[in-house]
DNA sequence: GTCTATAATAGGATAGAC
DNA sequence: GTCTATCCTATTATAGAC
């Protein structure tokens, strides 16, 4: 398949979940360049055609990443419904998406922990930092949902910050034991995410 | 302070302590042995006539970090009381001890996701499965007591697997954005800790 | 026990052929 | 665009002085 003008190469988008793949494996850290290149069924030197560097990779990876997710959650953000019930959705949402790209989700928490830190150039700690800024408004979109439900009585009054917080944490600390399974079907996805966020809002509590 | 004999010296235990914080701060591939040594207000030399290597200090860590948590989780388990509540208790030890250990636990983290993957010899690998057959058995210990009280009719009827995941998943993602801060009275420590269980245990829900 | 070399090597990055 | 060959730096680990 080649590349319309102006489109984004096919092969980038394979370096790109190669990487993302080899990134959770290994950590970032560990994982080699020449990992992502036979990973791609190609060597390092094409790798570096596309990109100008390891870290820059995953600057791309962690960009994608975030804008598949607030692709799909963001919409559920407005609307008219109880916080409650936008706050499922958007929980619900993320938990899909986070089941579909979880190697994307898994490079964004090393980013957001700060296990990438290498010596950075200017221009990458710039990109790195701008992607963090994205990152937490992101958080704080739940953290508004949160406070909207506490105002419209649909959830407990708790202190917003600490319960988004805690929200997001669960959700995404799902990916240390989620995995991929092929040829799940979609609606089992749906349903798992559902019990998952059913969990998160209801409680354990009798 | 002199060890007395048989007992672990002194500066064992700073070594470890420097190595958690710089595995924290960097991610156990990005820190270097220098590093620690730095920290330590030593050189290399002193850290490679305690450690065989850099991975050894990381199972080290790893199990120090386990023990510590055991020590204070594992007793709350047993007893009379209902599951919830035995739930709850060692929910906030948990916590607790993650606060106040950090770094061990980041660490711990990063052993489970498999993020310290570098070539091992056979000794290290046998070592590392074991720590992680322990951490298995100690989250297998909160699905436990999750399945009692849903027996006692104190929890809700859900998949005891799954809560216990998402319950210490959670409990765990605090290590994402808590910090300890200096000089932090105890009792405010326990109050943050009851918080989030409270939050955890008896849902968003209103 | 602790330090100062220094050996050994892996892996990121680049140049240039094709 | 992609590959091969090579450079080069950072870092683990060791040897030996003190």
């Amino acid at each position: 398949m080649s590349a319309s003008p102006g489109s984004v190469p096919e092969v980038r988008w394979r370096i790109l979940d190669a990487a993302a793949e080899a990134f959770m494996r290994s950590g970032f850290a560990n994982a080699t360049v020449d990992d992502i290149a036979r990973d791609v069924g190609a060597t390092k030197g094409l790798v570096y055609y596309h990109f100008r560097s390891k870290f820059d990779i995953l600057l791309a990876v962690y960009e994608e990443g975030m804008r598949r997710v607030r692709e799909q959650v963001e919409p559920h953000a407005q609307g008219p419904g109880a916080g409650r019930d936008r706050l499922a959705a958007m929980s619900v949402a993320h938990e899909l998406n986070l089941m579909e790209n979880p190697a994307y989700h898994h490079v964004i928490h090393q980013a957001v922990r700060g296990e990438v830190s290498t010596a950075l150039k200017e221009r990458q700690r710039e990109a790195l930092l701008a992607l963090n800024r994205l990152r937490r408004e992101y958080e704080l979109m739940f953290r508004r949902v949160v406070q909207e439900g506490i105002d419209d009585g649909s959830l407990r009054p708790v202190e917003a910050s600490l319960a988004a917080r805690i929200l997001l944490g669960n959700l995404n600390a799902v990916d240390m034991w989620y995995r991929k399974t092929e040829g799940q079907p979609a609606d089992e996805l749906r349903a798992l995410a559902h019990r998952i966020v059913d969990l998160l809002i209801g409680g354990l509590a009798a």
